[in-house]
DNA sequence: CGATTTCTTGAAGCGGTTCAAAGTTGGTGG
DNA sequence: CCACCAACTTTGAACCGCTTCAAGAAATCG
């Protein structure tokens, strides 16, 4: 652990993710309306800074978003799966670059045609605020975890949050390096912490890439 | 430095801060039918968690915009200030703590009056949606600090993108525990980078709070 | 002015990086 | 089907930046 005041403010819960329930009108509205896309393994999606042609919703495969700084570093701020909206409408450019981590389906909207949606139609507009809200306390979860814990549990808090649910054996599409680039260490020390974390019993691996959390509380419901 | 892959995909830019200038139509609205209120230092003007009862729009001071962990750790996610906005409707609770740093003065809107603009004024709406899009991306450009920059060099950002304009004398509202909860480091780094920072010649300090942007390219606008 | 908070500075220890090398996996073609 | 190659993963050892603990200096407030 490093810095960060210990103020005493004990709060029940630490930070809920609040997963977006309101959905619902944009899901139709792409569904009705928009194209369908396929993107390949690595394939860019989106470029940061580039105009925003497409709006894309994800049907299937796992998406990076992230960011490269002039000297070629990489900043994972998060990976995109089903249901989750890429780029916004009235944003004249793309915030961060979308690349395929494996072979990605999707819809795509024109920013335009989203844009009279939400004039028109109430129940989308509130449904691109709560995700826009959702995606935005992600963001603030994740700066918690990198400011607050250490490797291992880092990579803990992301694959519980990876895992749809404990005991599930759970798929990982992306390399050690996303990891590392999304977590903040580097893909040695993700490694690392997959080895201590098997040893400390908190998860089971099956090849280097599947792995089913052993959720400290599984079997035992107690307290 | 640490982790991160050097991908060599440099990039003109870094990041941008895109300012939100789409303020105009919320702006007006807070100043016709918003209630005027103080904070007095310290003050906790919105708890995570709790329900929003009101939506301020800051006019004077600067906010802490916070979270506690239940072991009473602090991440502080930004600093807020004139213009800025505190809440969101449609959004049953606080996603943050809002702590006033100095004395502050904002206007408070109902978020039910808010909502209301939001479904009749198009342009309430898109500046809602422009705020909270270049409130994502500060956390985005907050997070690439983090997992990017050392100390020293996430010290200076923060002092760069705090100051209006280089060369101005900036009084720092904050104290270096504060600063070290934003910038995920101790307030005794924080210290010590203000050290090497003036030893360095990249500002010049009046007092502990209060310093100057000796900017790399303030009087030789060469190259 | 004294008292309390805030800031600075020093020295030791540790977590994670860096560099290096060996071990795995998956895909391709003989 | 096996051999080979490239990409990815694991593991080891030395090093470094930041934290931690501790003490002293400066600033702020009543």
């Amino acid at each position: 652990m490093h810095s960060v005041t210990s103020v005493g403010r004990a709060k029940g819960t630490p930070i809920r993710f609040v997963p977006c329930d309101g959905t619902d009108a944009l899901a139709q509205l792409f569904r009705k309306r928009g194209a369908a896309c396929n993107f390949k393994k690595n394939k860019t999606i989106a470029s940061e800074e580039a105009p925003i042609e497409w709006v894309y919703r994800l049907e299937t495969g796992v998406v990076r978003c992230c960011s490269y700084t002039k000297d070629g570093l990489r900043q994972i701020f998060a990976f995109a799966g089903r249901g989750d909206l890429l780029g916004f409408p009235d944003l004249e450019a793309w915030h961060f670059t979308a690349e395929a981590v494996g072979p990605v389906t999707a819809r795509a909207l024109k920013p335009e045609t989203l844009d009279s949606a939400l004039a028109g139609e109430a129940p989308v507009a509130r449904a691109l605020r709560r995700l826009c809200v959702a995606q935005f306390e992600r963001r603030e979860r994740h700066l918690i975890w990198l400011s607050y814990l250490q490797s291992e549990d880092r990579l803990l808090a992301f694959l519980t949050d990876f895992a749809p649910r404990e005991g599930d054996l759970v798929q990982l599409p992306m390399t050690r390096q996303d990891l590392g680039d999304h977590l903040g260490m580097t893909l040695e020390t993700v490694s690392r912490c997959f080895g201590s974390l098997r040893r400390r019993g908190a998860i089971a691996m099956q090849g280097a890439n599947r792995y089913r959390l052993l959720g400290t509380k599984t079997h035992a419901s107690a307290a």
